[in-house]
DNA sequence: ACAATTATTGGCGATATTGCCAACAATGTC
DNA sequence: GACATTGTTGGCAATATCGCCAATAATTGT
């Protein structure tokens, strides 16, 4: 694996990895519909408001939502549709390649040669 | 979170996962183009055939590969074209939300009284 | 049967992630 | 000012991931 892909895909990667949680991903879907304190946010994941506040670190890190100041309050939103549009891809993805939870049915009887 | 939703998101959040690798994103875009044998995919990416074994074992249970014995070679091939549809995706956004590596830059004038 | 090739699995230490608590910071209210 | 509200950060234990080595399985060739 030379340099230049190595930082390539260990960038989408990161991306990719930020998006791996299902808080994150349920904070991302409301975000979607409109922006949130993380009052809100941490009532409908059901954790500690401090564990919310940290997966929201996670994608401000990386991008993905944006966080704008009021009073005490943290308004957090998506910094871009792409993501809903990613996250389509994803689910539609999904449909036809897993199946089940292991969708992978091991078929031992393959005699070919080569 | 309901219990559908957790169930949902988890396995969503799984299949981003599994793809939250530099190796595994390298070894998905070689599967792109061309079935490959173990060795080949572990001479593209650089690690112990062992480890890429166990990379590949992570695609596989969540569907995203198959695999397909021909004598002792193993030759694996992407289980769906939507992996690429998916990963397109995903680089898209990219271009579009993350912008450096750390693109969220927060007000650097923190004043710190403690 | 024996050895060589290809790949997988078990195990281990190193590292990263996760979720909570306590502490702290920032803002608004009395 | 004192206090409450809203978030963030540090720290910690539990858990998961990662990458290599050793051992094993499965197959092919001699």
């Amino acid at each position: 694996m030379n340099k230049q892909d190595t930082q390539r895909l260990t960038k989408r990667a990161a991306l990719l990895k930020s998006l791996a949680h299902p808080s994150r991903l349920l904070m991302i879907e409301m975000l979607e519909k409109a922006p949130r304190c993380v009052g809100e946010l941490t009532e409908a994941v059901g954790s500690d408001i401090t564990t919310v506040s940290k997966h929201l670190a996670v994608l401000r890190r990386v991008g993905l939502v944006h966080v704008e100041k009021h009073g005490t309050y943290s308004e957090y939103s998506l910094a871009c549709d792409c993501v809903t549009h990613m996250l389509d891809c994803i689910e539609s993805g999904m449909g036809k390649t897993v199946r089940g939870s292991t969708c992978e049915t091991p078929k031992p009887e393959n005699k070919q040669k080569k």
